[in-house]
DNA sequence: CGCAGATAATTAGCTATGCTAACGAGTATG
DNA sequence: CATACTCGTTAGCATAGCTAATTATCTGCG
């Protein structure tokens, strides 16, 4: 059963990803973006750890968003050493909107399945959650 | 509810991910060596397609993996511009062995649950693999 | 048959993304 | 207050992505 999980997953999002070029940004960028517009402003370092990146890749990343204008930067007032990302209302615009053909593709899937087999999954999502956090607080392997 | 059933794909993904560099491959190479074992010899652009990847990318990703004799080159009897890609035993057992530390990874979550939210993912994932053959059939969006 | 166009893989050459090593500035600590 | 540590950055390398162009082969049509 971990395998088909695995499985799905693998190739459900490698489906919902299709859409993802017509947002015109890379995945790396579109995925640190997303870190930042819905887990608020970030040290470099905080924002390279969440996206399993080294530092001077996630300087190069967080450089190329803040010149497309969709990342600003803010100094850290306590510690002049660090720096807080935060995305712009642009950014957050065009993270929405690209999120937005993702989650299309993927309800136009679920419109389509039996009452019956929506109300599963619907009861499965928390548990799958739940399974998440057990995952990440226990990084063993 | 598709929102969330995307988020929790991303994540489990990302988790699990992280077992990968144990393999001595990057992400693109791994993920081309498992489409070679689990779906047969392929010829370059249909490889390519299954990766979502241009031809000259998988010309690059195909000689590397030959290079370290994880796949094998044969010609096709009926058309020489043709080429079929394998993956070798090594190659089999490489992955083999990278697939079981994600699952392992996944089991030991798995096991950390009830035995009633167990039972609700074992019923559910059928109907998340009936959904993705809903979604690859329709390429719309 | 013969040749025009289509198709398979490759090469050339560019940009982007990943890394490690090393550094300067700032902070914390003995 | 000197030492060690942390944060972000730069430099320089390998890999991975792309488009455009090349070579070899096949297909179809007169």
């Amino acid at each position: 059963m971990a395998d088909r999980l695995h499985s799905a997953a693998i190739h459900l999002l490698r489906r919902l990803r299709r859409t993802d070029p017509a947002s015109g940004l890379s995945a790396p960028r579109l995925s640190a973006l997303s870190v930042l517009v819905f887990g608020g402003p970030l040290g470099l370092r905080a924002l390279a750890a969440a996206e399993q990146v080294r530092p001077p890749t996630m300087v190069r990343l967080v450089r190329a968003l803040e010149v497309q204008g969709l990342v600003r930067r803010d100094p850290d007032p306590t510690d002049r050493r660090r720096v807080r990302f935060r995305a712009t209302p642009r950014g957050r615009a065009l993270l929405r909107r690209g999120r937005a053909r993702r989650i299309a593709v993927l309800a136009r899937g679920l419109a389509g399945l039996e009452r019956r087999e929506r109300a599963l999954l619907a009861r499965a999502v928390p548990v799958l959650e739940r399974l998440l956090r057990r995952l990440s607080v226990d990084p063993r392997a």
